[in-house]
DNA sequence: ACGAGATGCTACATGAATGTAGCAACTTCT
DNA sequence: AGAAGTTGCTACATTCATGTAGCATCTCGT
């Protein structure tokens, strides 16, 4: 009995999962897409969505907690607090471009702080971002003089363009910071 | 009463304009923001709105065109054909940063490419840009191999972080500028 | 075969946003 | 004072997204 309760449970997760990564597609398109449309993307009814996620609003904060969790996971994988800068730059940007499409959405927007689990885990990546950049500076990989806050930020941004195009990952993290650290000029 | 009509019809674009204004301000914190909302920021009633807008739709491409202009004219005031490469990056950044804030939302979305307007504006803006850059690279303020549709993304999102800041133009275009050419290593 | 859990479908209720119309009041110019 | 134009307000119709409920069906494990 707990052994099929247990297998019926995973269908679910796995159903409430599978609409998560469609409102993400569906969301990141359209902001004010419907739960008719998430339903569509996920390939089930809106029925069945409403019957995981009981509100819109409660669908919104599980999704942001959810690919918090992601960015999160993609970050710890990338082991930067015990390899050098340079080394935990490259691989904190190919584990997050990796990702990348899971995130457009739900980091956007006034839904990252909207849960308050999901806003722990962000508040915990940006403080490990931080920390990174600082090494980085000490290390001289980053000039003494700039400025950390500009220099993350610049930095996001130079991820989120690279992820609107499709290609290896690996060129991609090194175009990103190949110009974050030489710029264009 | 030629003159009593030009009068009337002046008050009448003086009360549009103040109406995009709020719609920018308002849909830039909330892209699906209501009409109420709208007027409410722009100090009319609904119904004002909708005299001026006949629907939603209008009122969107309208936004779109009007921001695109605003755009374009900053852009246009920088004679970024006539002046040293670098001189005008500066000029444009200056310029663009002074009227970022009008369109943070209006260029975002597919709104730009909505009304054939907007889009024609936003084509030519564009491509104003590509010839600024590839003269850039042609002076050696760009490096020789760079990616032009690259460095433009990279400069756009410069742009957009550094607009979100608030401080003197000049300083930001400064910090714009240093960051695309050098980066922060 | 049986039962539990999950899904799809239909139907319904509700609330919000949109768009329209009419009327009174106000401003401005003559 | 009178006319034209604009606005605010109220009221209304319509559409759409949301959220809920019931029932039939399907699948999977025993």
């Amino acid at each position: 009995m707990a052994q099929r309760q247990q297998a019926k449970r995973a269908d679910s997760q796995r159903t409430a999962r599978t609409i998560l990564q469609a409102a993400e597609r569906v969301l990141a398109d359209n902001p004010a897409a419907t739960m008719e449309q998430v339903a569509e993307a996920a390939g089930v009814s809106r029925t069945t969505v409403h019957r995981r996620f009981a509100t819109r609003d409660v669908l919104l904060d599980e999704l942001a907690t959810w690919a918090a969790r992601q960015f999160a996971q993609a970050v710890e994988d990338s082991r930067t607090e015990t390899t050098p800068p340079l080394v935990a730059l490259y691989q904190v940007t190919v584990n997050v471009l990796r990702v990348k499409t899971s995130w457009s959405f739900a980091m956007h927007h006034a839904a990252v702080n909207a849960h308050p689990e999901a806003a722990r885990v962000n508040a915990e990546v940006r403080a490990g971002c931080d920390r990174l950049f600082r090494r980085a500076r000490e290390a001289g990989v980053l000039r003494a003089g700039v400025d950390l806050d500009w220099a993350r930020r610049v930095y996001y941004g130079l991820i989120h363009e690279a992820a609107q195009e499709n290609g290896d990952v690996d060129v991609l993290a090194t175009r990103v910071l190949d110009t974050l650290l030489r710029g264009v000029g």
